[in-house]
DNA sequence: ATGTATCTCGTACACGGTACGAGTCGCCGT
DNA sequence: ACGGCGACTCGTACCGTGTACGAGATACAT
């Protein structure tokens, strides 16, 4: 009844037999570990989207059998939650940033989670529907006390992280299907052109946004800001 | 190699058949129809959410076969479009609010538009991933006008789209899935206040939100809006 | 009577996650 | 020296999935 590895994770024991003979064939793979079953699983991922990972697909590029993947990993779940949160580490704001200047604090951090999501298209549509990991939390605490440091009232900080929260999220998500169903562009544009007709505004809109995306996120979080401002 | 009715619908011509004889059989079905299809979609995946939707319960819930339901549909992502469309409908804003009134012509429908996709959780997620239906185009069509009587610049109006897009997107995504992994409370409980030593905001945070998820999505709508109106 | 269009559905296939249990290997206590 | 045990690998098998294919059924036009 108890899986094998469920809760606890036990790791392997540092392999003491490859610290002493240093390869035992020339061409032989690397053991299987976590750490290399989550860095395949990320190229997969980058490399076929979402549905492109399959576990088979992932033993076959790590050299190893289907199987073997379930001592390392409770299940396929487990995989993206490992592979989400290691691509959203932050190593925190450039000296350049000074500590008073918690607008830029706060700009920089948000557009860096950003731009780590667009790096993996799949990890934004993926990271609300699962457990939130060290990084993302990591994330949050930061905004955290740069609003505080802001003079935001206690009460109005927890809104002001929803806030943004949902502002990246949403732009992060809507940003990353927009490149994926690019793929059959042609048709796209079709359907669009078809559609102004009937919803004037849209096409402007579409134009704007897609040659400057980086720059719309960038005022509206702007204009949020503003928002958020005490007064 | 074309398909049966790839791109074209071609409606049937409304089943003569039953117009003349009213029931043909005490306890049979009605017959199928695309209508039909997606309204027990949109019961399936209330039901049992994103996942529980397959072709085949579908079909045994129509009483019907499987491969029928592929005459009237292209496949299962046609499904899932018309299923999502047809719950994002809008009848506009009630006549109490005066068309002064920008903002809370705006506000009622951001807020409705999040209440239709809470109503049927599995909605949120799928949007951004699917086409635009004539249902949201509708609803940012509207948008834009009430941005422009507002006053605000026409260069301006597009990113406040976005910026409400994005706000609205990010706040029901992430509340939708909060609802659906709540089915293990007792484990999230203990993640949470596990979690909540090393990361002190997060615990706040989620009591204030866990209790007053409408009012914080109020108040950081308000938030926005402040900072999008013109100055 | 003979098509022809509309609609239904049984069968079959390739592919998915993963349960089960038999293997291999190296270390440790005796 | 040996027996056993824990760490780890993996082949096979099962069931559930979307859907291609093509054989029917029905109704209507000619």
């Amino acid at each position: 009844m108890a899986a094998k590895r469920s809760g606890a994770r036990s790791k392997r024991s540092q392999r003491i037999s490859e610290l002493l003979q240093p390869v035992q064939e020339p061409h032989s793979e690397p053991p299987l570990s976590r750490e290399r079953i989550v860095a395949t699983a990320v190229e997969l991922l980058d490399a076929q989207g979402v549905d492109g990972l399959t576990m088979r697909r992932l033993a076959d590029r790590l050299g190893s059998g289907v199987m073997s993947l379930y001592w390392h990993v409770d299940n396929k779940e487990d995989v993206f939650d490992l592979a989400l949160d290691s691509v959203l580490e932050y190593r925190g704001p450039p000296q350049i940033v000074e500590s008073q200047d918690w607008r830029g604090e706060v700009v920089h951090m948000l557009e860096d989670w950003r731009a780590s999501m667009l790096r993996h298209p799949w990890s934004a549509s993926l990271l609300p529907r699962r457990a939130l990991g060290p990084n993302i939390l990591g994330r949050l605490e930061l905004l955290s006390k740069s609003l505080s440091r802001a003079g935001i009232a206690d009460a109005d900080v927890n809104v002001a992280i929803w806030s943004l929260w949902n502002y990246v999220m949403g732009a992060t998500i809507t940003r990353a299907s927009f490149d994926r169903s690019d793929d059959d562009r042609a048709a796209a544009q079709q359907r669009l052109t078809r559609l102004s007709e009937r919803y004037p505004t849209i096409e402007r809109t579409r134009l704007l946004l897609d040659n400057d995306w980086d720059g719309a996120f960038r005022k509206g979080l702007g204009f949020l800001l503003d928002g958020l401002s005490p007064r």
